[in-house]
DNA sequence: TTGTAGGCGTTATCAA
DNA sequence: TTGATAACGCCTACAA
């Protein structure tokens, strides 16, 4: 069964494919017995217009596409609903491309998306390497959000987290409550590094050296946080900052197999909170970032760069706050009660 | 700066339109002189096809509508990244569609991506009333896999996991530990309902009279199950099984509230098993389904009715296992040390 | 107020 | 082997 098409419309109608279309985009200029005869003939020949079509001809856009490294990462989980919801709101959708930090991946959908004459983009981007390619689609013409990991050294539109905020508060909770030997485990990407560098900041603000040897790359999923946390139980620390969720659960996952009471024996700090974390095996202190938020945000410096492409480029920064729950908070009472 | 199109790359390569595209198709019948002038065109323009005006002439679909109810559910987390993984390896791509058990969202969303012209559609519909629109479509000629809830009454294809069983496996573990008051919290979807037969079966296969009072719908999301699980308390279980992720999370966090412990007072059993399952307060037991296979799964009955329209239609049913963790594994220690 | 006709960017058919 | 041309389904000047 063939399609329906405007065509067909008309001809039931008795009227002209132009005239179909106008009651489709409901102009104004219709007669309203024509229009009743035109919306009738929808009805019964059950038609819908082609998107495609329209896109090709009218030029407009109205898919995002979404680029992130980890679907199962439960902070972008929470921005692709912020942006899923936005959209939608905006009678847009969106396109959701996963790149598991694979480069080829990223080339492959960024290019795809281009191809797909997107409304714009928003994207987490692995690596600063890949910064070129992202400049090359917005000289394109192609708007960019980057979220998450924002790549200093060019103008594009981003919203990010105060991470070395973030990192130094969480560090700091940690010295209040009286932690000396406190680790860091980092991911090998950009905010991983933030995060470090404000893990420093609130050491040496404390008088203390940072340690080598505390601080260590955690890498990106549960399995290398855990091994990577095993070695550095090695040297002995009173308290661990993981610097994301993955990390956190490795983290986790550690210290239960060694046996260590959390936070009794070695307090632990996350990055990104997570709807579960109360729940789990210690609930979690951790710096929660406004994931809805930064996908709202996202979408909002993308509509708004879509209506005025010469706008100013702006990076939206956004504030974390410290949720304390057992995994250190527990010291809080104890010193609040000392 | 206006798009570069088929034309400027022939304009400047001084061939024709016509060959430019048998080039970017690799027809076999086209010069290598003739071939390598048009990629050095390609290449000096920067040209890339506009995959729209490519449809819209070749007919041809390439992305694949993904309509689910919940972004943050675990389940559909693991299906989303199977179905994205095996869309990338067909060089296709996903509209990700979040209905929020929502119809109006629901019915925006399929109509949009019958406009959108797509391959087909991966779908976990929120209700039994859908199934006309969703006949509706297929009859329109997309094709469609219904995904987690099945709807029986029509010809459609679908993947599934033999909920019955599965749960029945749960209750009966339970049942084997020594546990007779249990108590189920069900979600109000046809899963549920088929989760809620399995438990009832292995009651009555132990001779016990399922109860009213223990068997209880737990809602669509963690803080009504928590409050669901509250009330159940009331009528002194021992034991829960919980039907969904968002259930057993709801019920551990009652559990935790009340001070009950885990699985000495009240053993838990989840349906769903997620990442971080072993990590929470207490690690849960739950019937694992094959979320990733699920994901493949209808992938690949969706590419099969898209290259046979008239296929018999099919229903794949996966098969589910129990993952033993402590929040009633424990009892199976003790009970084998007996 | 309605209809005619051309074009969005590509591919496929036909000649040459 | 290559080129001109029509067509995919729709929208929009422009003319009537």
């Amino acid at each position: 069964m063939p399609k329906v098409k405007l065509q067909d419309v008309a001809d039931y109608a008795q009227v002209s494919k132009a005239t179909v279309s106008r009651v489709l985009n409901n102009h104004p200029t219709v007669a309203s017995s024509i229009r009743d005869r035109v919306l009738n003939a929808v009805q019964i020949l059950d038609y819908y217009p082609d998107r495609l079509a329209r896109r090709l001809r009218k030029g407009t856009r109205d898919v995002i596409g979404v680029v992130i490294s980890d679907i199962q990462n439960p902070y972008f989980q929470s921005v692709i609903r912020a942006v899923e919801d936005a959209a939608y709101a905006q009678q847009m959708h969106i396109v959701l491309c996963n790149t598991d930090e694979d480069t080829a991946r990223l080339n492959t959908y960024l290019r795809l998306l281009q191809e797909e004459n997107v409304a714009g983009l928003i994207v987490s981007v692995t690596d600063a390497e890949h910064l070129e390619l992202l400049h090359a689609l917005q000289q394109n013409g192609t708007p960019i959000i980057l979220i998450d990991r924002l790549i200093e050294g060019g103008p594009m539109d981003g919203v990010r987290v105060d991470n070395v905020d973030g990192a130094r508060q969480a560090v700091q909770h940690l010295l209040k409550l009286g932690c000396r030997r406190i680790g860091i485990l980092y991911p090998p990407v950009i905010t991983g590094q933030e995060r470090l560098q404000g893990y420093q900041a609130a050491l040496r603000d404390a008088g203390i050296t940072p340690d080598e040897r505390l601080m260590r790359v955690g890498g990106y999923r549960v399995e290398s946080a855990y091994h990577a946390t095993c070695e550095l139980l090695d040297d002995v620390p009173d308290a661990i900052f993981a610097a994301n969720s993955m990390i956190s659960l490795g983290a986790l996952r550690a210290l239960r197999v060694r046996g260590l009471r959390i936070p009794h024996e070695v307090a632990l700090v996350g990055f990104d909170d997570m709807p579960w974390a109360q729940d789990l095996y210690v609930p979690l202190t951790a710096v929660a970032q406004p994931t809805y938020e930064i996908g709202q945000e996202a979408v909002r410096l993308l509509l708004r760069r879509i209506s005025d492409p010469n706008a100013d480029f702006r990076t939206v920064t956004l504030r974390t706050h410290l949720v304390v729950r057992e995994s250190c908070g527990i010291f809080l009472q104890e010193s609040a009660s000392t």
